[in-house]
DNA sequence: GACAATTCCGATAATTTTAGTAGGAATTGG
DNA sequence: CCAATTCCTACTAAAATTATCGGAATTGTC
């Protein structure tokens, strides 16, 4: 039940624009090293992440990523839903046709159930509240230093 | 987020002995063929099983198959630890050491809730809520053919 | 207009994981 | 002894993942 390294890097991009919101376009290059990913690698994720409208960008010199919208407008299940498609466990849960027996699967329903355990917590987070939580454990950390 | 084919089969595999708990030891090529899935390969995840002791098996002769407790006393949780493991998204979820910045990663905060919601999942149902699930299923199935 | 910095695109390569298959040894009841 | 069955280990084929690479397109600056 491992999440791939899309899911994986992208959340941690799209965090990484999201405390640096407002500061208009991010250098790919910065968000690479901050995040200790390959920057080819992040490119092609992000590219995701514009197709899909979340990011928009700018070429060129002085160019850059930007979130669309405000982080407390972007919940986390748009994010996992471009980079992972579908947070089933199994593909009989999105389409029922796939397996005769889904009808009757008592198995079945127990991962549609995890399925939608999974996206109510993906749906009722947004990116804000992933960076009041960062924001807040960093503060505490850099008091813990002056003791 | 794919479960693999162990936890799917697996699930299966131990949800048919358990409706079929109490009437013996059940034959490895009867389960295959219930569940259509590969003697061999289904032979190879239930010797998971046996070692982790949920299961019992009988060689030779009249040989088979079954649980070593009832189904109300074998939860989810326990079945699915033994054939994927932890149900971790992220190795850093269980192992704190993996990654540097794993105590002030927000990112990793919101897959461990995930990680804990699936496991509160799985450690309340037991194999005997399948089997109740799918046993009424199949009786509400059959009163529909009459009609 | 040249140049440097950057995003953008498609192909492909390396690695790992998954999903099984195969052969045969060991055990048991009749 | 024989047939049926579980048990064990190794191997393999296919698929998915995780990138890497080369270069094209775009943009601001001097």
């Amino acid at each position: 039940m491992r999440l791939s390294t899309k899911g994986r890097y992208g959340l941690r991009m799209m965090l990484d624009l999201a405390l640096n919101y407002g500061r208009g376009y991010i250098l790919m290059k910065d968000i690479a090293r901050r995040q200790e990913i390959s920057e080819r690698y992040l490119g092609q994720l992000v590219r995701l992440l514009k197709t899909s409208g979340l990011v928009k960008s700018l070429r060129g010199a002085h160019g850059g990523y930007a979130l669309t919208k405000s982080p407390t407008q972007i919940r986390l299940s748009e994010i996992i839903r471009v980079l992972e498609g579908s947070v089933a466990p199994l593909e009989c849960i999105d389409d029922l046709t796939l397996c005769d027996r889904a009808s009757c699967c008592a198995a079945r329903d127990i991962w549609k159930k995890i399925k939608e355990a999974m996206e109510n917590i993906l749906e009722s987070t947004t990116l804000q509240d992933l960076v009041e939580q960062q924001t807040g454990k960093q503060q505490f950390q850099e008091t813990m230093y002056y003791i």
